[in-house]
DNA sequence: GAAAGCTACTAAAACGTTTTCGGTATTATT
DNA sequence: AATAATACCGAAAACGTTTTAGTAGCTTTC
């Protein structure tokens, strides 16, 4: 077994000092050509490369940052991490993840931990329980000790930090309002509870768009789902009770779901009923028929927020300015709707 | 804003040394009641968290675990990874994760990257490319130096290292047989080339299969895509060219193509022809019919791989004996498939 | 009353870098 | 020949910890 070689140990082999190495190495004027050609050629040769530890440790610097996600099996966030990543590499940084699993007390440990020297920035969605707690004091500490931080998708008001969304509202709104045009009346909404920013942002969108086309708020089509899990009895009650013929989802899993319970009682996607969900994945493009979906850009969402945290990482100064970008959606029409 | 506090800043503040900081903050025998009580209220009233740079410096240990994976979006390979982090999690470790996005290039440049002591231990899965290029060198020089290795999924003999696969092989055995023992002539292989160690292996299951119930294996039946990537038109001339009556397909992705494919010619399924495809994710369940599926157990295996690899990275002695974990697959029946 | 034994602390090295500040030859300038 | 300039190199500090090896001052012991 080879063991990594150190500056020291060159030094000691070839007779000189570590600063010499060291500057050696960086190909610096004070050292002599054939010094320098020396000790390039013996690193070389043990195929040196310096600890990155150290060099941490030295600059203050780590060159990776955090990313806390509420769950890595889900194609939005997947997407996002993926547009992290590559921006990220590509700038020189590795990035670290960690899981809260929708758990406040969990991304609270993970951000404590990685808060100690561990990272330069995070990057984060907060997880369902911190907004359900609706507490923020972990993301506060973080900022105030100086560590930049890009919040995306769920976000809140209460910290000061830059954030990247997608313009939930215009989603619904536009979703809706295809709706309306393709000459609908009862359009569902199909959601979580409100605790989620991005679910409060939708069925405003929803409302508005109702509303801007003179059709009455009518609470009975709204289904609340308290978290991701869905209750396949619920939902048939739902199309049981209620006559409708459009459908709009905050996720396609609960559209799918309903989709296939439509499907089973006979009705016909799209003449019949039409389908538009949120999170434009898998699901969505190999349902069938397709799911016309309101598509979020995770990718480009993860490389946005990963350029404002390197920006911030890397600025001298520490300015107080936060902005917040918001993303356009597109709506990705496929099967599940008219045309 | 309040930067971090050091041993140094407690140590001046509180008139004493930074060893006796650090040893009153451990509890330490040495340090007088007093003075441990006076520094603990000290670190616990300005949140004293020690700087995890500079504890790996000191330990060569950084209790961070890296994971290369092709790609991110992708189910299994995000299965695998919650249990990886799940279990590294669970002892104190975080995991960076790199992707290789399938390239050669990519893989050795990440894990130079890493291997500069930014991690323990590698956990990965090789890349595309790695696999048709043959090359192994940055994984012989990572295991080299000592640095522990456990690669999933995809793997080769080439490296000696823990291995965490499932029976592939078996898998698809299992699947071909039920095909057969429904009655099933004509079974069709959905692949691609052979240089990804998981299609070999399924594939000679499949041939297996055959064989032990005397049916004879028949190239036209093989449809091999060059990537992962397919071509629609290829996937149609196959189906009008062949009479099939059974597929089994090495990814969820050609399955479900293909049963959209055969349905749209007016096929039902599972009468008319049936299917299963490995990997047990989102599109199998919600496909429609619901696609039976070999399950790879994914998670499970993130947690056994991280397991290994940090078994390995505590433990004190070097032994050079490697272990090769076989899961056993599951057949997850559903609708498109007799019974 | 000197040796031994405690108690409670500190100095310093170590991990592997980078960088500042000097220092010593050697060469150039007057 | 004395001084200045230059080329080349090394010592040491610093980043924040942990740990070994002391050490000072006190009490105990016979």
């Amino acid at each position: 077994m080879k063991k990594k070689i150190t500056l020291k140990h060159i030094a000691r082999e070839l007779g000189v000092s570590i600063s010499t190495v060291s500057k050696a190495l960086k190909n610096s004027e004070e050292i002599g050509s054939d010094t320098k050609e020396k000790v390039q050629a013996f690193a070389k040769l043990y195929n040196y490369k310096p600890n990155n530890i150290a060099i941490s440790l030295k600059n203050k610097r780590t060159k990776n940052i955090g990313v806390i996600i509420p769950d890595i099996v889900h194609h939005f966030f997947t997407t996002v991490f993926r547009g992290i990543e590559k921006y990220a590499n590509a700038k020189g940084y590795n990035v670290i993840v960690c899981v809260s699993d929708e758990s406040f007390d969990r991304e609270v440990i993970n951000m404590e931990l990685l808060a100690n020297g561990s990272i330069d920035g995070f990057i984060m969605a907060l997880s369902a329980g911190t907004q359900l707690k609706n507490d923020y004091n972990h993301l506060k500490e973080v900022t105030e000790q100086g560590i930049p931080l890009v919040l995306f998708d769920r976000v809140t008001e209460d910290i000061k930090c830059d954030k990247v969304i997608i313009n939930d509202k215009k989603g619904a709104y536009n979703a809706v309002t295809k709706f309306i045009k393709d000459g609908r009346k009862r359009i569902a909404l199909i959601t979580t509870e409100d605790y989620f920013s991005v679910s409060r942002e939708r069925a405003a969108g929803y409302r508005e768009a109702l509303s801007d086309n003179g059709i009455a708020y009518n609470e009975d089509l709204i289904l609340k789902f308290p978290s991701m899990t869905i209750d396949e009895n619920v939902i048939e009650d739902f199309f049981n009770r209620e006559k409708v013929d459009a459908v709009l989802s905050v996720n396609e899993i609960f559209a799918i779901h309903s989709m296939r319970l439509v499907q089973s009682k006979g009705l016909k996607i799209p003449e019949d009923i039409s389908f538009i969900g949120f999170t434009d994945g898998l699901l969505s493009k190999y349902a069938s028929p397709g799911l016309t979906a309101v598509a979020q850009h995770g990718e480009h969402m993860g490389e946005i927020a990963a350029e404002m945290l390197i920006e911030k990482v890397e600025s001298e100064l520490e300015e107080e300015t936060y902005i917040t970008r918001v993303l356009e959606p597109t709506l990705i029409e496929r099967g599940s709707t008219i045309n």
